[in-house]
DNA sequence: TCGATATTTCGACGATATTAGAAATATCGA
DNA sequence: TCGATATTTCTAATATCGTCGAAATATCGA
């Protein structure tokens, strides 16, 4: 992984909200979890949890996923793993 | 690990200097280098270096001794692998 | 002790990040 | 189509971070 990556995938989790969010993520497995359960455990607004989800995305830590309403978001396996 | 100390390591390394300067003490291994070398190899003034180092330092990641008139910094392979 | 070398601390400025409110978009069921 | 629910986008205010120049501290050799 190049430098400019690894620094924007640790940006993306140097981060209290954000960490908090990819641990349950990770613990919560394949399956995910709809953005407003998760905004609710972590206990932030849902505009301000969409902009955190956007850079865990962007860094490719976490997928996501429209169903109905919803969007599931779900823990990037490769992604972790290459970081 | 708890968060708060997560997120403080995590932030440390989430900054393209400060990961440079963290990889190529991990390179160095134990004899580790003088701030001075680093600062040369890295490409950044001694001052804002320093700063950089003691960000590593607090985080755990990293660890200093003086010798003569240099301090040398080598990488803390216990709180990397806390990390 | 004095001057040279190595590093750190201080102070301030510009850049970036975080958050919140309001509005916009998407989907569903009646 | 309309209203309700779920999420995102936009905008602006505040806070934090990164960098530099200058000054301070520490160590060594003459």
């Amino acid at each position: 992984m190049l430098l400019p990556e690894a620094v924007e995938a640790l940006s993306a989790l140097a981060h209290g909200h954000r960490l908090a969010v990819f641990r349950l993520l990770v613990r919560a497995g394949a399956d995910g979890l709809p953005a407003g359960e998760i905004a609710r455990e972590v206990g932030v607004l849902p505009n301000t949890l969409s902009t955190h989800l956007t850079i865990l995305d962007h860094a490719g830590l976490i997928r996501s996923r429209r169903e109905g309403r919803s969007v599931i978001y779900s823990a990037d396996y490769d992604g972790m793993g290459e970081l």
